[in-house]
DNA sequence: CTGGCTACATAACTTGGCGTTATGAAGATT
DNA sequence: AATCTTCATAACGCCAAGTTATGTAGCCAG
């Protein structure tokens, strides 16, 4: 015979808490509902679970073992809705966020982080790729969020963005690099430097062509190509090489002193650091708490950089 | 949230057996009704359990947190509905029974000893009372069976008794006494030996009261009085003490050869050892197997000394 | 690519059980 | 014996889960 798992936790609470009015109200649930829950269930089973004409009431050997069953029934509803609970504060779950080489792990790592300590349950499910890879993942909700530079006019129909810092590049070479120590720089001296160039069809590999058309140089010496952001930091910092980097990389690089910013202004790109995500899905909540803290960090480090702008070092 | 724990097992269910359909019929329930709840606890909870429009069915990472809670509900069902099954065959449960000290010693404890083996489970309580402690506890519901010498016309209202054995005594003695000896045994010398007593209130005595009367013996030593039985078989067969004993009692006793019955015919008892319960509460599965396991041994028994009575030793 | 198969979703409807409040009865307590 | 507490019963509304019938969408084969 089944026995409706809600019937075994029905008994526990009232064997557990020693009657049938403390058990209803464990349970939510008024008194007469559960007086005529357990009137169902022995007449179902045939078999008295309580000690007739007895108070306080005592179940029988059979009620305490049925009971016992209920107790785990219970204990798994509690259990799951506490699961349930961390679920849907954001608590526990998994988050998947792409982005492109460069942001991850110069900017975004870091923040990834600061977000794993507080949220040890959540689970971050992190993937490199560009605009042409993430775009239809987004698409069919194989991920959460993208943090791509974006044009605003580039996003797809049904897909949200929210620009998160404005796109800002510099060209970035080693701490101490000839061209550093002097006041200006003249844009002709760029092409006698190598260049690193980052891989072909990323944004930023885009960006860096821009730079070079738009201070007339057109033959370039490329050093070194395709690597990964540890990559072009490690052969930026030793050697005389150049190369275009989101301002905002090597800004949260300052501490080390390994690299630093050329003092010249060049052309903003027209894409912007957003976080892009999918309304047709719904944000589970750990995919929410995690963008809202990927916003806020960028907050604070959009912020930063304002302030630390005004510094000469830093003004390019 | 309260989450029904019909659904965690639902939900355990589907997971399980990796489909809808494979799900409701392991829960017996048709497709579409398991489907509905399913859409109803996703709404419920605002977050899906299945990835979307995915085919084989593969759980989210909540789906399949949630039915792993869904498990335990599930096997608590499965070990309540086992645990219930073999309380309603009987073959697990307690038996409360009470009866005479000396039919429960001499005859019945060696059949309590037999269904113990068959049924290690069910949990035999047993105590020692007459009828007048016991016909109460009966009618209360404190016992499930009583084992006594009953007059017909002496059942209670409300209680039923089924004879199982018809009232015999016999004069017992040990082995070899004197009397035995002899092919005949002339009353008046039963006075010269002294006697044990069972308890005064104990039915036993009654009966040695009418089997001295009808002697014509009014005078008689009592040696010894209020025993157990194995004392008073100890005392009997290191004596040549007399006393009044069922007749089953002694015949279960044949084989230790300790004692014996003396060759004289004495009035038959007009209590018949009956086995009693209380119409008003239905007897428990485990009560209905230990008393037909009862009844049955005393069939055997009662064919046993019919057999056994032809022989010459046992005729009185 | 296009059927066809299979499995899940939806619809429409019925019903059983669980929820409620109000009230009665029975044990326990003094 | 009176009272208080606690459980049982009654009457009624309603939700959820059960049913069958049918639509629709993935997946696979030809």
């Amino acid at each position: 015979m089944k026995i409706d798992p809600r019937h075994l936790e029905m008994l526990f609470a009232i064997v557990h808490r020693g009657g049938l009015t403390e058990g209803a109200d464990v349970l939510g649930k008024s008194q007469p509902s559960v007086s005529r829950s357990l009137a169902l269930l022995e007449t179902r089973i045939g078999a008295p679970l309580f000690e007739p004409g007895k108070r306080p009431l005592k179940p029988t050997e059979l009620g305490a073992t049925l009971a016992a069953e209920g107790r785990k029934v219970f204990e798994a509803g509690q259990h799951a809705t506490g699961l349930l609970e961390r679920f849907t504060t954001g608590k526990t779950g998994a988050v998947r966020v792409a982005g492109t080489p460069v942001f991850l792990d110069g900017v975004i790592s870091g923040m990834i982080g600061a977000f794993q300590v507080e949220h040890p349950d959540v689970r971050i499910d992190q993937s490199y790729g560009y605009a042409s890879d993430l775009l239809p993942k987004l698409e069919d909700g194989a991920l959460d969020l993208a943090i791509l530079p974006m044009r605003h006019g580039a996003i797809p129909d049904g897909l949200v963005a929210e620009q998160i810092l404005p796109g800002r590049n510099v060209i970035a070479c080693r701490a101490g690099h000839p061209l550093v120590r002097r006041g200006a720089v003249k844009l002709n001296e760029l092409g006698q430097y190598p260049w690193i160039a980052p891989p072909p069809d990323s944004p930023l590999f885009h960006d860096l062509r821009l730079v070079l058309d738009s201070v007339g140089v057109t033959d370039f010496k490329v050093s070194f190509s395709g690597g990964s952001l540890s990559a072009v930091i490690s052969i930026l910092s030793g050697s005389d090489a150049l190369t275009v980097l989101p301002f905002s990389v090597v800004f949260m690089m300052r501490r080390q002193k390994l690299i630093s910013a050329l003092p010249v202004r060049i052309g903003d790109p027209d894409r912007h650091l957003s976080i892009l995500h999918n309304t047709a899905f719904a944000m589970r909540p750990s995919v929410k708490r995690f963008a809202a803290h990927i916003k806020a960090e960028f907050q604070t480090l959009a912020g930063s950089i304002m302030r630390v702008s005004q510094d000469q070092v830093w003004r390019p």
